[in-house]
DNA sequence: ATGCATGAGGA
DNA sequence: CCTCATGCATA
């Protein structure tokens, strides 16, 4: 078989790439080495089956010297449902503009409900499900210049991170109005909620005033624009200005207890979010905020409307809104490759030497790995935004791992063994 | 909670 | 091609 290939990038992704695509290599579709498996999916929440399963079930021996590069076309894509979510996304959509809506902006929507990029009430089927929600307006702001990372209190930081930053999303979520129900509780399955009485908002202490947080090793780098009025000590702005760092991380953590005070799972949020203002946001996202895994940019992008679900849903004691689950994913997706740990090892020592590898050098990397070139090339660029997120990578999530490392580190190794502790479970 | 992935937008 | 925001799929 050794079907040429059926490289999954030429779809749309490389079109205008080196014109070397994948057919220089024939065998290259997917490597039954023994360096990264694609896993396949498991399907879709529920309501999808029309995934293509194929039976792969190589990389389970012939690791090296075995040439019998076996059905390599099995296509790394599962398709998904094509469309689905109609209904349930233009229910929530419905609900958002019926609410308030964001206004659009710049452009003059008048009459026609169809600004740039948003899908709402006239559902996009195609695709883009999750992506096509948000709706980011080119242009505008020009400031956040945030140089590099955020905390470079660990090792691993020893290239030059004198990166700027471009994009800006401007976030004109509008008031939501008089749309006070909270989208989310009782969920078929979710929690079965058992409301602790009530959180009045009277007490919005927690765990701080009291002692604080813990230390911090902190990462204070936001070296723009970072106001801070007249130094009267009270508390912080309320979400107006730009927030610092300590700021977020207080309201990440406070937000966090809420939330599951409260009952909600980071799902819920994220759902709620969307039915609130009109961006929904997976749990994913959430997750990341609470634990400031996003970028500065972003935590400041994403507070203001978390804090705002945070009035709702405390102020809400008590109001069993159920709404619509918007779930339904259909987009191909290149299935998960899972890469080796010793071949991370090898990519985690070649980030070390250059985090910026040029094309060439990935393409040699990926030969060399039996990996991809767009896995690589991928698998950089994730490393290189992990290292800008604002949590460094071993922060303490047990008083007792900063000096767990008894053994010889002296080759310089990161080690960026960070184990995570669930100290909650929410699901 | 995270690893790999997609895509918009900017050079 | 990169950065950045996000998220599906997973461990």
């Amino acid at each position: 078989m050794a079907t040429a290939t059926s490289s999954p990038y030429l779809a749309r992704n490389r079109i205008l790439s080196t014109g070397s695509v994948h057919s220089d290599r024939g065998i290259r579709g997917m490597q039954p080495g023994s360096t990264a498996v694609t896993s396949v999916s498991g399907g879709y929440r529920g309501d999808s089956s029309v995934k293509m399963v194929q039976s792969d079930f190589m990389q389970g021996a012939m690791a090296t010297s075995n040439g019998g590069h076996m059905l390599s076309h099995a296509h790394q894509w599962v398709t998904a449902l094509p469309h689905a979510a109609a209904a349930a996304a233009a229910a929530a959509v419905a609900a958002a503009e019926a609410g308030s809506t964001w206004s659009p902006g710049p452009v003059g929507m008048t009459g026609s409900p169809q600004p740039q990029d948003v899908k709402i009430n006239s559902v996009r089927e195609d695709l883009h499900s999750g992506s096509a929600i948000h709706h980011r307006s080119p242009h505008l702001g020009s400031h956040q210049p945030h140089a590099g990372a955020w905390g470079g209190s660990s090792a691993v930081n020893i290239a030059s991170l004198s990166e700027e930053q471009q994009q800006q999303q401007s976030l004109i979520y509008s008031q939501p109005g008089g749309f006070t129900v909270n989208g989310m509780l009782s969920s078929p399955g979710s929690q079965s909620l058992m409301h602790p009485g009530m959180v009045r908002r009277d007490s919005p202490d927690l765990d701080h005033g009291s002692h604080h947080h813990h230390h911090h090793h902190h990462h204070q780098q936001n070296p723009h624009h970072q106001q801070h009025h007249g130094g009267v000590g009270h508390e912080p702005q309320s979400d107006e200005d730009t927030p610092t760092s300590d700021d977020l991380e207080h309201f990440a953590k406070q937000f966090k207890q809420r939330r599951i005070k409260l009952g909600f799972t980071q799902a819920d949020v994220g759902l709620a979010l969307g039915t609130l203002y009109g961006n929904v946001f997976s749990q994913t996202t959430i997750c990341r905020f609470e634990a400031l895994q996003l970028s500065f940019k972003n935590m400041c992008k994403l507070k203001p409307l978390l804090n705002k679900w945070l009035e709702e849903a405390d102020s809400t004691t008590g109001s069993p809104t159920s709404i619509d689950k918007i779930a339904a994913q259909g987009r191909k997706r290149k299935k998960r490759t899972s890469i080796e740990v010793s071949v991370k090892g090898a990519l985690e020592s070649h980030f070390l030497k250059s985090p910026k590898p040029a094309a060439q050098e990935i393409t040699s990397l990926a030969d060399s790995l039996q990996l991809e070139k767009e896995v690589v090339r991928v698998w950089f660029c994730n490393r290189r935004q992990k290292e800008k997120r604002m949590t460094p990578p071993g922060l303490p999530h047990s008083p007792d791992d900063e000096y767990s490392q008894v053994g010889n580190m002296s080759a310089g190794a990161p080690s960026p063994s960070m184990d995570c502790k669930r100290m909650f479970n929410d699901t």
